[in-house]
DNA sequence: GAAAAAAGTTGAAGTCATTCATCTTTGCAG
DNA sequence: CTGCAAAGATGAATGACTTCAACTTTTTTC
């Protein structure tokens, strides 16, 4: 049995995460302090730092919920990729992207961005960093579903690739979310301008 | 003949710049309180406030002076590239890297990072989003570079391709400042390793 | 079941970036 | 040279994150 204490802890985890999602989105990570966040979760300043330990961790927590949905819904992708490196790639992309917004707001990705650069010592920066990898990881993996399918000579060096195509799908990305009026079409459309002349390369002759 | 006024102002301006690179430099960018530039630059905290909007833009102008010399470094090898496109590539990045770190400490690359993310509406914030964009239209230079020599098949998309490049290296680099005991041997192994596969496809036949 | 120990909560105090009303200095006209 | 207008300097006040010493609640011990 789950004492009375741990129970109580978890439950004010919980509220104090939702709180953030909440307002953050609504107000922006900004206009939200961490007053503010206590007050809505029932709980004293003092005690959201007990779980948090900055306000930035606060944000981390809920990009990682956010990315962890994303990873799910790429797996299908590298199961079973479209037949054509160019629209194999790009369908992977596009599902990042398009997963990108529904929990967070631009400002709070730019916000989650610069926290993990600027601060990468700490638990969340660092946990963030993490979610990075993995995200190129499968985009390594998808090369390598490709070259299983020989759509893709087997010479290139998958992980290479992937991290290659990761920095630009990640670079648009943040061009994206500085650009608080670009729209997701754009995002798609300037990812794909980059993506393609690689596609290409990739699908020519590889030598031995 | 300059005004009183004026040699004052340029004077104070140079006094806050010149402290704030030396104490950032020794003693790290968020140990430096507002009011120590202003006391080492002689003037109050309000002054120091009156030449730059916040503390991250004083920063921000000591990063573009870095930047400045690099893209004049860099200048002479897209006049002059070495006649081999991995080479080319890696001298121009290399050059960049090895200068990276002649005014300014990892800390303070990336805070200045991280402020150009967060607050890309500020001028200063603009600014440095301007200057990755002079680096990355470096980079296609010397690519055309290579293609005006024969050594790049003329039908590759330069631009699309520089573009790429320079989000590799920017987020190798991003890495490196990340990690601060990272030596900048391993930072050129890794980007060497991500530029070798993309080197290798531009100089495989380009098809008309 | 009472007392001691452990774990966790609390909000007032501390720190630092930033602002603003006031004061000082400079430039200039008469 | 005197006084006024403009420009700019000043530092106390503000606001937000973060810390910490004192206090409560839960658990364990006997």
């Amino acid at each position: 049995m789950a004492g009375l204490r741990e129970r109580q802890k978890a439950d004010r985890e919980r509220r104090i995460l939702d709180a953030a999602v909440t307002r953050f989105r609504a107000e922006g990570y900004r206009n939200v302090r961490i007053e503010d966040l206590a007050e809505t979760a029932e709980v004293s300043v003092g005690t959201v730092y007990n779980y948090y330990r900055t306000k930035g961790d606060i944000l981390i927590a809920t990009v990682a919920m956010e990315v962890e949905e994303v990873l799910a819904a790429g797996e299908a992708i590298v199961a079973e990729p479209p037949p054509d490196a160019e629209a194999a790639l790009l369908s992977l992309i596009y599902c990042y992207y398009d997963h990108s917004l529904e929990y967070l707001s631009k400002e709070m990705w730019r916000t989650a961005m610069a926290l993990s650069i600027e601060a990468p010592g700490t638990p969340n920066g660092r946990f963030y960093s993490e979610l990075d990898e993995r995200l190129a990881a499968q985009v390594s993996e998808l090369i390598e579903a490709l070259q299983a399918r020989g759509i893709v000579g087997p010479s290139l060096d998958a992980r290479a690739m992937g991290e290659v195509l990761f920095n630009t799908l990640n670079q648009v990305f943040i061009e994206f979310v500085k650009a608080d009026t670009m729209p997701l079409e754009e995002l798609r459309e300037r990812v794909a301008r980059q993506v393609r002349p690689i596609a290409r390369m990739m699908t020519w002759r590889t030598p031995e």
